[in-house]
DNA sequence: GCCCAAAATCAGGAAAATCCTGATTGTCTC
DNA sequence: GAGACAATCAGGATTTTCCTGATTTTGGGC
């Protein structure tokens, strides 16, 4: 009996690639796919397959809802995510929505099909670079759910990442907030660890994300 | 005799999908592939291929800059641009570069099929929302990058600002472009001249606007 | 072919920032 | 009152940046 696959990504030409390359593998048949979250919950619900590749990020509803939907009104099926990136939040948020597994498009197709014959033998599979994110955050402690409630950093940080992100010196900082230089620097490197950044433009552009500062210079 | 194709794009999975459905025409071959801008370069030449399915956004180097520097040192060879977004600037900007075609990634592969045929020959190919997205930018006449007066740095600082913008270090920039790091430092600073910005911040932010580098990571 | 301006490359040395390994103090909670 | 954490700071080694130069390469004009 093959593994009946959904695909769901709302790139027609990656699915189709997709649907290339599983294809070749014997034990494998994709039943259906879907361009949002929304189609493809119908789709799993009257399709039942064995296993959904779920797109993290797609319009409309996306794959973080759409695997909480699938899980909660159709059970026995598993949902391997499929993502670009390793945001953290991306990641906590797709595993407590119930994924089996993490990978990356940016892994070859050989992994995909390892990572498929594992989710569907009931175990958890992440991609290497996704699992030392999952490791770092445990390590750290960090929160898994820092989606828009909980802060990660404390309000002084926030502060220093906003004036740095700013395109303040360290120095100007320290002047600024009455503190030391060193102060300053202790801040950033706590900012850096607890963000899994490893430089100012990093930093920069996850401010920006958080509305801390603007684009505008 | 087969159109040789090469594909330049960050996500292997989409690269190897590509190939499987590539291979199914009779008339193609894929000759080579990479995950970023400067190798697509480096193969290019190496190969000559026919086309270059290349995506826009890519780190290290983008695909605007690849396509200035292929079309600089290997005549004859076709690029047609694979994106996600229809953002106008990139439009313009990959065009401009000299890109024979732009297509966008939610379309069908038999588009893809079509559009390399007709870049082959020598016309033009923009999928319909991209040639909506010109056209309607030709009518209200709107400015092709940011500002109108964009200040223009050459090829070399557009390159070593977007692996600034990506949070590469000095030292790492210079051995990827195989230039000593008081190179590196020279081209910074001409950067920050010329555009007036005095952090690695604000020209993080720059590169952002410029769609040089993206806001993910 | 020659010239020129711009692009691209590099160096030395001073100044500043970063990194690493610590530490102290106050505050809150259990 | 013990533990956790936020906020503060230091010394010293290492890197990076900043400033002031210079040389070589390259692409047009003439």
């Amino acid at each position: 009996m093959a593994i009946r696959v959904l695909i769901a990504d709302d790139h027609k030409i990656l699915r189709e690639g997709l649907q290339a390359l599983l294809q070749k593998l014997p034990d494998m048949e994709v039943v259906g796919e879907a361009d949002d979250g929304r189609a493809i919950v119908g789709l799993a619900k009257k399709l039942v397959p064995n296993i959904v590749l779920m797109d993290v990020a797609m319009p409309d509803l996306n794959g973080i809802e759409a695997t909480r939907q699938i899980l909660a009104e159709t059970a026995g099926v598993k949902i391997l995510a499929l993502s670009m990136h390793t945001d953290r939040r991306f990641i906590a948020q797709m595993l407590h929505a119930g994924a089996a597994g993490y990978i990356l498009k940016d892994c070859a197709f050989e992994e995909l099909a390892v990572a498929i014959q594992t989710v569907v033998a009931n175990r958890i599979y992440l991609s290497p670079r996704v699992s030392d994110v999952v490791i770092d955050s445990f390590i750290h402690r960090l929160p898994l759910t820092e989606s828009a409630d909980a802060p990660v950093l404390t309000p002084r940080e926030r502060e220093v990442l906003q004036l740095l992100a700013e395109g303040r010196t360290t120095k100007m900082i320290a002047d600024m907030l009455h503190i030391s230089v060193k102060t300053v620097e202790t801040h950033r490197k706590q900012i850096m660890d607890r963000l899994n950044l490893r430089s100012l433009p990093e930093l920069t552009k996850y401010a920006i994300r958080q509305g801390l500062t603007s684009l505008e210079r």
